[in-house]
DNA sequence: AAATTGATTGAAAGACCATTCAGTGAGTTT
DNA sequence: AAACTCACTGAATGGTCTTTCAATCAATTT
């Protein structure tokens, strides 16, 4: 028969495949049953595939969770980084486009907050996250604090500096990141993303509205 | 020999005391070893105290944890209430003082806040947390709604609706204990608390400065 | 002082986990 | 088509964890 049309997969698959596959496995399994829930056994049943397979594609166990980790680092900062290279934005616009790619879909839902989570709340990989992804973040904080700068200058604002803005920001997203995971019901991404705009609001307004 | 001034303790202690020990070991092994690390086995060492006594006052190892959360919880809203009821405090020094309690550091240390996130980031641990510590959080913000408003009241504000405001504070506070965590050498309670205090200044310039 | 009570101990049991590795079989080369 | 390669499998291994429980010991009662 011609199974062109079929996604039955193949019995072997390229080495980035079945890496993709185990990767989303886990944070499948994280958010479903925590870090301690995620065992080998749970994760590649997530993915269908055998025990042994782990081991094979990552060093171990400890490496898979290294490698989850710098994967939800990196998408994340793809996001942000996507409009920041637009001649036609302004600092404003930019700033804007960092705001919603914190509370993106993609980013920004139950199974990829969960794994931020359990890796924050692990004393071990906030070590392994600190070395691994925190120059992500400290990135995007610099290109907040220029831009904010920018805005500054534009509008001749005498309240907080930059830095404290921006670190006002970063702990509103965490923060908001939280309540939305801890309360699904009351939280959403849509209030949260407009809880941060009143804050631009209130600190720039001749800029947000 | 008269040994009334040594601490030795006596080999048998009321089951209060032992249940303290066994949840203030708890804490200092999940904010050293992680909650994967907080065996049994580590916690009892830690308390200097055999391995089956925590069957004995506890039911069992996940009521530990359970009984720890609470404890946790109970200590920060006693801190937060302390203040509440002086009839010579204004809505403006009663929501300071909210927010000094929330980076006192009584709460706000490296050993609670391991613990906090510890239990945030496990799963089942969420669970667990809203059946019986979230109406503490529940009801600190319907204080903080009700200080807004009359803040509001006061200052004939025009910016942001007070529950507005309190969503962004408990965001605040989350993400800045986040920070505090995550970065201990770049962010301090005392630079938590000008962050928010900045805020408070931004949204009521009337009553904060 | 003998008996009783109840907190405390730690070895043992039973369950589960990460890792290993000999074997399997699909796809490729000769 | 035979030989070969290598992704893949899952049972077996060794280690660690929670929980149980019979024995111990100090304090209290009889």
């Amino acid at each position: 028969m011609a199974d062109a049309t079929s996604t039955k997969s193949a019995r072997t698959a390229p080495a980035k495949t079945r890496r993709r596959q185990l990767i989303d496995a886990t944070m499948i399994s994280i958010s479903r049953h925590g870090i301690s829930g995620a065992t080998l056994t749970a994760i590649t049943k997530e993915a269908g595939l055998s025990l042994g397979l782990v081991n094979f594609h990552f060093k171990s166990k400890d490496a898979l969770l290294a490698e989850t980790l710098k994967f939800l680092a990196e998408e994340h900062r793809d996001l942000w980084m996507q409009k920041l290279d637009r001649a036609d934005f302004t600092p404003a616009d930019k700033l804007c486009a960092i705001v919603d790619a914190q509370f993106h879909p993609r980013v920004c839902n139950r199974k990829k907050l969960s794994v931020w989570f359990a890796f924050f709340g692990e004393g071990a990989y906030r070590k392994s996250y600190r070395s691994t992804s925190s120059e992500i973040d400290l990135e995007r904080q610099e290109v907040c604090i220029e831009l904010c700068r920018d805005i500054i200058a534009e509008g001749d604002y005498a309240g907080p500096s930059a830095e404290d803005v921006v670190q006002t920001l970063e702990g509103l997203f965490d923060g908001l990141w939280l309540n939305i995971l801890m309360y699904p019901d009351l939280f959403t991404r849509k209030k949260a993303l407009g809880q941060v705009m009143s804050y631009l609001s209130l600190v720039f307004p001749k800029h947000f509205d």
